[in-house]
RNA sequence: GGAGAGGUGGCCGAGCGGCCGAAGGCGGUGGCUUGCUAAGCCACUGAGGGGAGGUAAUCCCCUCCGAGGGUUCGAAUCCCUCCCUCUCCGCCA
């Protein structure tokens, strides 16, 4: 949620984001004309609730004095139904104002390549070697397949498609790049939050997930909760209604969930390998900044990411996402793309967003400045990163002829083995 | 799941039908005192919205005491529903 100063007094940066992200305009206007009926009628119903205000102040004092004050209360009950009636009437307007006011995504940065969808983005650098094969590199589901790490049967048998049983080293290599995520970050100044994976309804509207994004989630209705699509849910949430003082501010947070999605409408879309699953698992980071400070600790967020491909030695690229292909909340957005030999194509396993006040809004969270004034904090939130594309990345890029891969080195004392080879054999065990 | 207690401002904590947006304390800000520090003293210090005024200073009004309804001329205070927290019991990883 953007500021209505926008549609008051900077209608042209308004209008100029809207134009940028293709959205119509015609809304501005329903919300211009909605805006001032609704001042009319608050305008309206407060003078008439002043009146009341006032007989009944006049009414106790007559009381206190033992008088009598009978044709006072008479007053009082002519105004009721006026009341009653500009009541609705404000109740109406205000919902529907809102309601309205919800849709309008945020403003997208100057920094932000303006286009109509993601032909528009820039990629703003590259890092690392795309290797060369002197055999066809093959793609991770047959990677798998020969090393016995995922089994599809039994996911599929008791949970359905989009679902995978990791095993033996498979298993091992998810929980390892969770660890090495987590304690990278955590080094990095990230605090570690292990949060609530189920959530109400109103944790969903502060981050921006409800209403527009019901479909998109597991819902279970006999006790109201949402599975999290992503751990920025819960880490949008740790603050809410509260105000921080500046001195406490950044803070950064660091979070491993599961994520659940249920996919509708990819159907067909990344039918083979980890690529899109209805569970997976990702790291995630979130600061909570100052609002001259954001756009800084943006970039140090996106760095913070990339500094672990680096490590684990992926090929990747950023992107800077165009204005039509960036999320509604967000105000920029870098994508981090892995390469994945075996696929032939780059995959995003991060996307970092500066959301600025668009969530603080709704989840009501500002700071406090040194000199007593309050105002909105600004939140970003990124992957750090998600785990399946990055498990496809080190299987692909890092795969031998043989079929056999190659454990990248940041990873062995999480593993115990340099080489995950067939039969797949988790080497302290069975 | 059963029984009880409670949810008030940045925090703690009074108030239980009428100038209560809310005593008191803590914290914060400004000032005074002080050789410095500590202490002390004084003042200010919640949020959202609407309006007037130069999109200023400032002023007026409305709303908010977990959320939503209701009773009443009038509700933080009474009633109902929901949410949350705590204590005890039961159950359980």
């Amino acid at each position: 949620m953007i500021d209505i100063a926008y549609l008051r007094k900077k209608r042209d940066v308004l209008e100029d984001a809207l134009r940028k992200r293709g959205y119509p305009l015609d809304i501005l206007d329903a919300l211009t004309e909605l805006d001032s009926k609704r001042r009319e009628v608050i305008t309206e119903a407060n003078a008439l609730r002043a009146k009341k205000n006032e007989i009944s102040r006049r009414v106790g004092e007559l009381r206190r004095r033992g008088e009598d004050a009978s044709h006072l209360l008479e007053e009082a009950r002519k105004y009721d139904r006026l009341l009653a009636e500009l009541k609705e009437r404000e109740k109406e307007y205000d919902r529907k104002f809102w309601e309205l006011w919800a849709h309008v995504p945020n403003i997208p940065h100057e920094s932000v390549p303006v286009g109509p969808d993601e032909s528009a983005n820039v990629v703003v650098r590259e890092w690392g070697e795309r290797r060369e094969f002197p055999f066809k590199p093959k793609p991770h589901w047959e990677l798998a397949e020969l090393l016995g790490i995922l089994d599809w049967k039994s996911a599929s048998e008791m949970a359905g498609s989009r679902f995978v049983t990791y095993k033996g080293l498979g298993a091992r290599l998810e929980r390892a790049l969770i660890n090495y995520f987590l304690d990278t970050h955590i080094g990095n100044g990230y605090t570690e939050v292990f949060p609530p994976i189920l959530v109400k309804p109103e944790a969903l509207y502060a981050s921006g997930h409800l209403p527009k994004f019901h479909e998109e989630m597991y819902y279970i209705h006999e006790d109201d909760l949402y599975l999290i699509p992503t751990a920025e849910v819960p880490l949008a949430n740790l603050h809410r209604g509260q105000v921080i003082p500046e001195e406490k501010l950044p803070l950064y947070y660091v979070a491993y969930t599961p994520c659940f999605r249920r996919e509708a409408g990819s159907h067909g879309r990344d039918v083979r390998g980890i690529i899109r699953m209805h569970q997976f698992n990702k790291v995630e980071l979130f600061k909570y900044t100052r609002p001259e400070d954001s756009y800084e600790e943006h970039e140090r967020m996106v760095r913070d990411a990339e500094r672990i491909l680096q490590a684990l030695g992926i090929p990747y690229r950023v992107v800077l996402l165009s204005t039509g292909d960036m999320g509604f909340a967000a105000a920029k957005t870098y994508d981090i793309e892995v390469w994945a030999p075996g696929l032939g194509r780059w995959l995003e396993a991060s996307s970092v967003s500066n959301v600025e006040d668009f969530q603080a809004r709704r989840a009501n969270v500002k700071m406090r400045r040194k000199d007593g004034k309050t105002e909105y904090v600004h939140m970003l939130n990124g992957s750090g990163l998600a785990t399946p594309r990055v498990f496809i990345a080190i299987l692909e890029n890092f795969q031998r002829e043989d079929g056999s891969v190659v454990v990248p080195e940041v990873l062995r004392p999480y593993m115990g083995v340099d080489v995950i080879t067939y039969p797949s054999r988790d080497p302290r065990g069975a």
